[in-house]
DNA sequence: GGAATATATGTCTGATTTGACATAATCGCA
DNA sequence: TGCGATTATGTCAAATCAGACATATATTCC
Protein backbone atom coordinates (compact mmCIF):
# COMPACT_ATOMS: atom_id res chain seq x y z
CA UNK A 1 0.00 0.00 0.00
CA UNK A 2 1.16 3.28 -1.15
CA UNK A 3 2.00 6.47 0.95
CA UNK A 4 -1.05 8.66 -0.72
CA UNK A 5 -3.49 5.75 -0.24
CA UNK A 6 -2.39 5.82 3.48
CA UNK A 7 -3.09 9.45 3.72
CA UNK A 8 -6.41 9.24 2.32
CA UNK A 9 -6.94 6.44 4.98
CA UNK A 10 -6.03 8.27 7.66
CA UNK A 11 -8.47 10.82 6.76
CA UNK A 12 -10.96 8.79 6.55
CA UNK A 13 -11.40 7.82 9.79
CA UNK A 14 -8.89 4.27 9.61
CA UNK A 15 -7.41 3.83 12.68
CA UNK A 16 -8.32 -0.14 12.91
CA UNK A 17 -8.09 -2.65 16.15
CA UNK A 18 -6.27 -0.26 18.53
CA UNK A 19 -3.52 0.83 17.21
CA UNK A 20 -1.92 3.43 18.34
CA UNK A 21 1.01 4.00 15.61
CA UNK A 22 0.60 5.63 12.31
CA UNK A 23 -1.47 3.08 10.25
CA UNK A 24 0.67 0.17 11.16
CA UNK A 25 -1.70 -2.49 9.88
CA UNK A 26 -1.42 -6.44 10.01
CA UNK A 27 -1.21 -7.97 6.78
CA UNK A 28 -4.71 -9.26 6.94
CA UNK A 29 -5.82 -5.49 8.30
CA UNK A 30 -4.28 -3.84 5.49
CA UNK A 31 -5.93 -6.59 2.50
CA UNK A 32 -9.11 -5.97 4.16
CA UNK A 33 -8.48 -1.83 4.28
CA UNK A 34 -7.24 -2.81 0.54
CA UNK A 35 -10.15 -4.67 -0.73
CA UNK A 36 -12.83 -1.62 0.40
CA UNK A 37 -10.71 1.01 -1.66
CA UNK A 38 -10.90 -1.12 -4.70
CA UNK A 39 -14.77 -1.29 -4.29
CA UNK A 40 -14.94 2.47 -3.01
CA UNK A 41 -13.39 3.21 -6.64
CA UNK A 42 -15.38 0.62 -8.46
CA UNK A 43 -18.26 1.89 -7.16
CA UNK A 44 -17.75 4.97 -8.82
CA UNK A 45 -16.55 4.18 -11.65
CA UNK A 46 -19.56 2.48 -12.65
CA UNK A 47 -22.32 5.18 -10.98
CA UNK A 48 -20.20 7.50 -13.63
CA UNK A 49 -20.66 4.89 -16.51
CA UNK A 50 -24.19 4.93 -16.31
CA UNK A 51 -24.48 9.19 -15.36
CA UNK A 52 -26.07 8.58 -12.47
CA UNK A 53 -25.52 11.70 -9.89
CA UNK A 54 -25.97 10.59 -6.52
CA UNK A 55 -29.02 11.26 -5.57
CA UNK A 56 -30.07 9.15 -8.48
CA UNK A 57 -28.37 6.22 -7.28
CA UNK A 58 -28.97 6.29 -3.91
CA UNK A 59 -32.62 5.77 -4.34
CA UNK A 60 -31.60 3.01 -6.87
CA UNK A 61 -30.18 1.13 -4.23
CA UNK A 62 -32.13 2.81 -1.06
CA UNK A 63 -30.23 4.86 0.57
CA UNK A 64 -29.14 8.35 0.70
CA UNK A 65 -26.80 10.37 -1.03
CA UNK A 66 -24.64 11.30 2.07
CA UNK A 67 -24.24 7.68 2.29
CA UNK A 68 -23.43 7.25 -1.22
CA UNK A 69 -20.67 10.43 -0.66
CA UNK A 70 -19.20 8.01 2.00
CA UNK A 71 -19.22 4.81 0.29
CA UNK A 72 -17.38 6.58 -2.41
CA UNK A 73 -14.83 8.46 -0.30
CA UNK A 74 -14.26 4.93 1.10
CA UNK A 75 -15.33 6.57 5.04
CA UNK A 76 -15.14 4.30 7.54
CA UNK A 77 -18.77 3.90 8.64
CA UNK A 78 -19.66 1.99 5.32
CA UNK A 79 -19.70 -1.63 5.76
CA UNK A 80 -18.14 -4.15 2.84
CA UNK A 81 -21.88 -5.38 2.88
CA UNK A 82 -22.97 -1.99 1.71
CA UNK A 83 -20.75 -1.69 -0.78
CA UNK A 84 -21.25 -5.12 -2.42
CA UNK A 85 -24.94 -4.86 -2.15
CA UNK A 86 -24.65 -1.57 -3.47
CA UNK A 87 -22.61 -2.48 -6.88
CA UNK A 88 -25.13 -5.83 -7.34
CA UNK A 89 -27.73 -3.33 -7.17
CA UNK A 90 -25.70 -1.17 -10.23
CA UNK A 91 -26.16 -4.62 -12.20
CA UNK A 92 -22.39 -5.88 -11.02
CA UNK A 93 -22.36 -10.05 -11.37
CA UNK A 94 -20.15 -11.73 -8.69
CA UNK A 95 -17.64 -12.35 -11.42
CA UNK A 96 -17.54 -8.57 -11.89
CA UNK A 97 -16.80 -8.41 -8.23
CA UNK A 98 -13.94 -11.03 -8.50
CA UNK A 99 -12.21 -8.75 -11.25
CA UNK A 100 -12.88 -5.64 -9.26
CA UNK A 101 -11.14 -7.69 -5.64
CA UNK A 102 -8.49 -9.58 -7.59
CA UNK A 103 -6.86 -6.54 -9.67
CA UNK A 104 -3.26 -5.94 -8.21
CA UNK A 105 -3.56 -2.38 -8.26
CA UNK A 106 -5.79 -0.43 -9.54
CA UNK A 107 -4.70 3.40 -10.43
CA UNK A 108 -3.02 4.85 -7.68
CA UNK A 109 0.64 5.72 -8.98
CA UNK A 110 2.16 7.32 -6.47
CA UNK B 1 -29.39 -21.19 -7.61
CA UNK B 2 -30.46 -24.39 -7.80
CA UNK B 3 -33.14 -25.97 -5.28
CA UNK B 4 -31.50 -27.57 -2.81
CA UNK B 5 -29.86 -24.50 -1.89
CA UNK B 6 -33.24 -22.58 -1.59
CA UNK B 7 -34.27 -24.87 0.84
CA UNK B 8 -30.84 -24.73 2.48
CA UNK B 9 -31.40 -20.37 2.86
CA UNK B 10 -34.86 -20.83 4.09
CA UNK B 11 -33.84 -23.04 7.21
CA UNK B 12 -31.00 -19.98 7.33
CA UNK B 13 -33.72 -17.15 7.93
CA UNK B 14 -33.42 -15.89 4.41
CA UNK B 15 -36.80 -14.25 3.60
CA UNK B 16 -34.83 -11.10 2.47
CA UNK B 17 -36.61 -7.58 1.37
CA UNK B 18 -39.50 -7.82 2.35
CA UNK B 19 -40.70 -10.62 -0.46
CA UNK B 20 -43.96 -13.11 0.74
CA UNK B 21 -43.32 -14.83 -2.07
CA UNK B 22 -41.37 -18.49 -1.32
CA UNK B 23 -37.44 -16.81 -1.89
CA UNK B 24 -38.59 -14.86 -4.96
CA UNK B 25 -35.45 -12.84 -5.46
CA UNK B 26 -34.27 -10.39 -7.40
CA UNK B 27 -30.86 -10.85 -9.45
CA UNK B 28 -29.23 -8.97 -6.92
CA UNK B 29 -30.17 -10.35 -4.25
CA UNK B 30 -29.76 -13.79 -5.77
CA UNK B 31 -26.84 -12.39 -6.77
CA UNK B 32 -25.47 -11.24 -2.85
CA UNK B 33 -26.87 -14.46 -1.22
CA UNK B 34 -24.95 -17.03 -3.69
CA UNK B 35 -21.67 -14.43 -2.84
CA UNK B 36 -22.57 -15.40 1.25
CA UNK B 37 -22.53 -18.91 0.22
CA UNK B 38 -19.34 -19.41 -1.98
CA UNK B 39 -17.50 -17.05 0.76
CA UNK B 40 -19.64 -19.44 3.94
CA UNK B 41 -18.50 -22.52 1.68
CA UNK B 42 -15.00 -21.64 1.13
CA UNK B 43 -14.45 -21.13 5.23
CA UNK B 44 -15.23 -24.34 6.05
CA UNK B 45 -12.69 -25.34 3.71
CA UNK B 46 -9.98 -23.52 4.56
CA UNK B 47 -10.42 -24.29 8.42
CA UNK B 48 -10.71 -27.73 7.74
CA UNK B 49 -7.54 -27.39 5.90
CA UNK B 50 -5.54 -26.33 8.62
CA UNK B 51 -7.10 -28.68 10.82
CA UNK B 52 -9.10 -26.16 13.22
CA UNK B 53 -11.34 -26.60 15.41
CA UNK B 54 -14.22 -24.24 15.47
CA UNK B 55 -13.47 -23.27 18.83
CA UNK B 56 -9.86 -22.90 18.01
CA UNK B 57 -10.95 -21.11 15.08
CA UNK B 58 -13.13 -18.46 16.97
CA UNK B 59 -10.03 -17.80 18.89
CA UNK B 60 -8.29 -16.98 16.09
CA UNK B 61 -10.52 -14.81 14.65
CA UNK B 62 -11.49 -13.19 17.73
CA UNK B 63 -14.70 -14.40 17.71
CA UNK B 64 -16.85 -17.10 19.35
CA UNK B 65 -17.85 -21.23 18.56
CA UNK B 66 -21.26 -20.23 17.73
CA UNK B 67 -20.79 -17.28 15.39
CA UNK B 68 -18.16 -19.20 13.86
CA UNK B 69 -20.59 -22.32 13.01
CA UNK B 70 -22.97 -19.55 11.82
CA UNK B 71 -20.96 -18.27 9.27
CA UNK B 72 -20.37 -21.42 8.25
CA UNK B 73 -24.32 -21.97 8.02
CA UNK B 74 -24.37 -19.01 5.97
CA UNK B 75 -26.74 -17.86 8.62
CA UNK B 76 -28.87 -14.49 8.01
CA UNK B 77 -26.92 -12.76 11.24
CA UNK B 78 -23.59 -13.26 9.56
CA UNK B 79 -22.30 -10.53 7.22
CA UNK B 80 -20.34 -9.85 4.69
CA UNK B 81 -18.11 -8.22 6.40
CA UNK B 82 -17.70 -10.73 9.55
CA UNK B 83 -17.24 -13.74 6.62
CA UNK B 84 -14.69 -11.77 5.08
CA UNK B 85 -12.42 -10.34 7.54
CA UNK B 86 -12.53 -14.05 9.00
CA UNK B 87 -11.04 -15.45 5.46
CA UNK B 88 -8.92 -12.86 5.79
CA UNK B 89 -7.90 -13.52 9.13
CA UNK B 90 -6.87 -17.22 7.91
CA UNK B 91 -4.21 -16.34 5.56
CA UNK B 92 -6.38 -15.28 2.44
CA UNK B 93 -5.09 -12.85 0.07
CA UNK B 94 -7.70 -10.42 -2.15
CA UNK B 95 -6.85 -12.28 -4.74
CA UNK B 96 -7.48 -15.84 -3.08
CA UNK B 97 -11.08 -14.17 -2.63
CA UNK B 98 -11.75 -12.79 -6.01
CA UNK B 99 -10.96 -16.78 -7.05
CA UNK B 100 -13.89 -17.85 -4.39
CA UNK B 101 -16.20 -15.28 -5.56
CA UNK B 102 -15.59 -15.69 -9.38
CA UNK B 103 -16.01 -19.27 -9.55
CA UNK B 104 -19.01 -20.35 -11.30
CA UNK B 105 -20.43 -22.87 -9.31
CA UNK B 106 -18.57 -24.85 -6.02
CA UNK B 107 -19.75 -28.39 -5.72
CA UNK B 108 -23.48 -28.24 -4.89
CA UNK B 109 -24.69 -30.63 -7.97
CA UNK B 110 -28.38 -31.17 -7.33
C1' DG C 1 -24.50 -47.78 26.07
C1' DG C 2 -21.54 -43.69 27.69
C1' DA C 3 -17.83 -40.19 27.77
C1' DA C 4 -15.32 -36.87 25.20
C1' DT C 5 -15.09 -33.85 21.53
C1' DA C 6 -17.08 -31.10 17.95
C1' DT C 7 -20.71 -28.57 15.90
C1' DA C 8 -25.41 -26.39 15.86
C1' DT C 9 -29.09 -23.31 17.63
C1' DG C 10 -31.28 -19.79 20.52
C1' DT C 11 -31.09 -15.65 23.06
C1' DC C 12 -29.30 -11.94 25.69
C1' DT C 13 -26.80 -6.93 25.83
C1' DG C 14 -23.79 -3.80 23.83
C1' DA C 15 -21.56 -2.00 19.71
C1' DT C 16 -21.79 -0.85 14.98
C1' DT C 17 -24.22 0.39 10.79
C1' DT C 18 -28.27 2.16 8.78
C1' DG C 19 -31.10 5.77 6.22
C1' DA C 20 -32.50 10.32 6.96
C1' DC C 21 -31.79 14.95 7.56
C1' DA C 22 -29.26 19.47 7.90
C1' DT C 23 -25.89 21.98 6.05
C1' DA C 24 -21.46 23.09 3.98
C1' DA C 25 -18.49 22.90 0.19
C1' DT C 26 -17.65 22.41 -4.81
C1' DC C 27 -18.69 22.46 -9.56
C1' DG C 28 -20.84 24.24 -14.19
C1' DC C 29 -22.51 27.66 -16.64
C1' DA C 30 -24.59 32.08 -18.08
C1' DT D 1 -20.44 37.31 -9.99
C1' DG D 2 -24.56 34.42 -8.75
C1' DC D 3 -27.61 30.44 -9.20
C1' DG D 4 -28.71 25.59 -9.60
C1' DA D 5 -26.97 21.14 -9.38
C1' DT D 6 -23.93 18.02 -7.34
C1' DT D 7 -21.06 16.19 -3.84
C1' DA D 8 -19.10 16.24 1.03
C1' DT D 9 -19.47 16.14 6.13
C1' DG D 10 -21.69 15.77 10.67
C1' DT D 11 -25.27 13.99 13.64
C1' DC D 12 -29.12 11.07 15.20
C1' DA D 13 -32.62 7.38 16.41
C1' DA D 14 -33.71 2.93 14.78
C1' DA D 15 -32.20 -1.26 12.95
C1' DT D 16 -28.78 -4.69 12.45
C1' DC D 17 -24.83 -7.31 13.88
C1' DA D 18 -21.37 -8.42 17.39
C1' DG D 19 -19.36 -11.66 21.00
C1' DA D 20 -20.72 -14.34 24.81
C1' DC D 21 -23.16 -17.80 27.00
C1' DA D 22 -26.34 -21.78 27.65
C1' DT D 23 -27.73 -25.70 25.75
C1' DA D 24 -28.98 -29.08 22.22
C1' DT D 25 -27.37 -32.13 18.85
C1' DA D 26 -24.07 -34.73 16.27
C1' DT D 27 -19.76 -37.45 15.88
C1' DT D 28 -16.05 -40.45 17.45
C1' DC D 29 -14.02 -43.75 20.24
C1' DC D 30 -14.12 -47.19 24.01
Amino acid sequence: MNEAKKKRLIERGWKIGSVEEFLQLSPDEAAYVELRLKLSDSLRVQRQKKNLTQVEFAKLVKSSQSRVAKMEAGDSSISLDLLIRSLLALGASNRDLANMIGQDEHGTAG
